[in-house]
DNA sequence: ATCCTTTGCATAGCTTGCTATCAAATCGCA
DNA sequence: TGCGATTTGATAGCAAGCTATGCAAAGGAT
């Protein structure tokens, strides 16, 4: 039954942080990049440096365009982990044999040795995350990421009018 | 059956990017800063700012020693974080009572005056996420992802053994 | 052919995360 | 009492995210 109580001068407990989504996601995210980046350190790589490596070892030779668009970050934030990249030396950024603009990222040996390693590193992480749930409940948890990610995209203010 | 496959020089999709709850993790937790920064921009508040705010709402004075334990981030963080804050008159840093160590971090009338529009803000972005979950399937998911963080706190290299 | 727009990349400047150090104050204990 | 160890906070330096700009090359339309 509903009753009356006193009102407080200050809300309470007007928005619990503990039980935001936006809020957890946050920190689970920086403990991931926490737990990947002290495993690949000796390996001489930061987080997203991986990251980008991920999708050179598939795709060697993409443009740094492509690359933004596979990994949805901005071309600015890609410029500068690329020069970093390069700077360490895993990475070559050569001329674009129809596009003056445009170079091609190419992995040095090094980067290409660093595959496994650091691959298996991020496995780990994964398992330290997923650690208990079974292999329906990991899905399901990735499916629900996912559906996370479509919402928030489609949520983009920028976003074009559809049909253009 | 199991049948033998030419075997490839490039091992293929050996870690698959888009099924790693790692790299999902990171995904989803920037773009709910992108979209609650979109919102929280003109009321002159950053992400991390907002983090802040959120517990000095609730508890305002604390030391900055006590915010950097219940937000879990470094202390370097958090005093640039304060000192930003600082710089645009959310709060002022008082001297504590009874060690002259510490400062307690006290709401300007400004910050108090931006509770509301910016958890509201917060609310509409958690939303977009969860647009379609029903409240069972939210509370799982946040479940999951506190598991998650515990996996990942506990996997924390420099962990104190047990008992000391 | 010549403009104008679009595209690809670089750079500057900002926030937020991290590690590593340092100084000053406090605490504990001999 | 006094001294070493701990604690609190500031600062330097780096990675990685973002927006905003600028430039040069490419493309398109007239």
């Amino acid at each position: 039954m509903q009753v009356y109580l006193p009102r407080m001068t200050t809300p309470t407990s007007t928005f619990d942080r503990t039980r935001s989504t936006g809020y957890l996601a946050n920190h689970m995210a920086r403990l991931f990049a926490q737990r990947l980046h002290e495993r690949i350190r000796p390996l001489g790589l930061a987080p997203a440096q991986f990251m980008s490596l991920l999708e050179l070892w598939e795709n060697d030779g993409l443009t740094q365009r492509e690359l933004v668009e596979r990994l949805d970050v901005e071309q600015a934030t890609m410029a500068n982990t690329l020069s970093r990249m390069e700077r360490d030396g895993l990475i070559e950024r050569r001329a674009h044999e129809s596009d003056a603009r445009a170079k091609r990222i190419h992995l040095t040996d090094r980067a290409r040795a660093l595959r496994a390693p650091a691959e298996a590193a991020a496995r780990e992480v994964n398992a330290l995350a997923l650690g208990q749930m079974s292999a329906e409940e990991r899905d399901q948890f990735v499916g629900w990421i996912k559906r996370a990610i479509a919402g928030l995209q489609e949520g983009d203010e920028g976003e074009e009018p559809a049909g253009r």
